[in-house]
DNA sequence: ACCGGCATTGAACAAGTGTTTAGTATATTG
DNA sequence: CAATATACTAAACACTTGTTCAATGCCGGT
């Protein structure tokens, strides 16, 4: 069917925002520039705005498709009977422009990477109660926060995913470094990093007392 | 001494370096003008590339000053005797807009952010022998590793403050979080978050075999 | 065939940016 | 005191950026 030149079924405005979604995702909204899009998608800049009003707007379709996008993506995720954190995990990083769009939003503090990131936080926690059930998540009191701040290192590690490769010596690809810190973080995951209670037991003194245990009441 | 107009010892150059670092901290490198730093600075727009060369020079100055005071804050926290890693966190958040302006850096993964961050993984991987042999810590084979893992979900975790924040229902504050997070992540850096070892054991099994453990094998 | 509404373009506009440059004051040095 | 370097300013320059606008081509309806 599509030999030669193959048949792009997208209407234009799509091609823009596709690329759009590509550039915000490499270099980040600020440093994306209309022309550089307009010209990925093979118009002139002043269809871009034609289409979408201003830059803002653009990157508005952007959230708007993305999280869509995510969200189908999901969906088909927990359909193919991912039942487990890492699985759903996997199946988000399955798109990687997706990914990446996603995490410049965080990076900026996009209002769409905002409602991108609560609404995967409701479906995880989701999960995370599925998982206690099942056996595979220990108990815990306080689900929710445990949930938000297993999301917030989650992200946060994506985030810093260079700074973390080179200080693992490995490539700063994703596939690279992947093997080390899936590992590192099983191990912390499975068995905690404390060897004992002592820092539980301190906060708990601390939250019922009112009073910072360790030994540092001076500097303000 | 210094009643009304306090004398400021700090000469021209430094005053305007202190100046972007707040402003580089706020609003980011790209998002801040070389003109609004020298309005803050109190001296003309000219006045800062005469001194810096240019703004990427103010930036290399910011860093390397950066990185210094970064250096001296942690040698007092380590001589005032915080030798468990909690302690050592709070000694560097004790000067904010340092940290802000560290957190910024990681956002754009300027070269001294990557610098100083491997000078504080080294610090923070020493501190975490010594507490193994101090039996804070539970022993690790690979403790390298998983040093830079934590370290990622850290300051990873820091730049998803805001977000974390929302879905925690507490304002985006450091100060009206912290208790919540902090319980959270002590909870799972004591106990861990799987209930068994099921992932380890499929991770080593992975690992021998170099085939993947769970059911999914399509998608690519 | 004519017309009206799109999509699309090329050029220009306006604002903001880092940077340069000429010029002025101030201090330092012989 | 003269000379020179340094600190500093005001203005302009050059460039990039988002955005606007008039003009053109295209396609469907009557």
């Amino acid at each position: 069917m599509c030999s030669a030149e193959r048949t792009d079924d997208r209407t234009t405005a799509a091609r823009i925002r596709d690329a759009a979604i590509l550039r915000f995702g490499e270099v980040g909204f600020g440093k994306a520039t209309v022309r550089d899009i307009a010209a990925d998608a093979g118009v002139s800049p002043g269809l871009v705005l034609h289409h979408f009003g201003s830059k803002a707007g653009l990157r508005e379709a952007c959230d708007e498709h993305v999280v869509a996008e995510f969200g189908r993506s999901r969906i088909e995720a927990v359909e193919s009977g991912a039942t487990d954190p890492f699985a759903a995990m996997a199946g988000v990083q399955g798109e990687q422009h997706l990914m990446r769009y996603f995490l410049q939003g965080l990076r900026d503090n996009s209002p769409g990477a905002g409602r991108l990131f609560r609404s995967l936080f409701e479906e995880t926690l989701r999960l995370m109660e599925l998982s206690v059930e099942q056996g595979v998540i220990r108990p815990s009191e306080n689900l929710h926060d445990l949930t938000a701040v297993l999301l917030g290192w989650q992200f946060g590690g994506l985030l810093l995913q260079g700074q973390v490769a080179q200080v693992l010596g490995t490539g700063t690809g994703a596939a690279e470094m992947m093997p080390r810190y899936a590992c590192a973080s099983i191990e912390a995951l499975t068995h905690g990093v404390f060897a004992d209670t002592r820092y539980e037991d301190a906060w708990r003194e601390y939250a019922s007392t009112g009073e910072p245990p360790p030994g540092d009441g001076d500097s303000a």
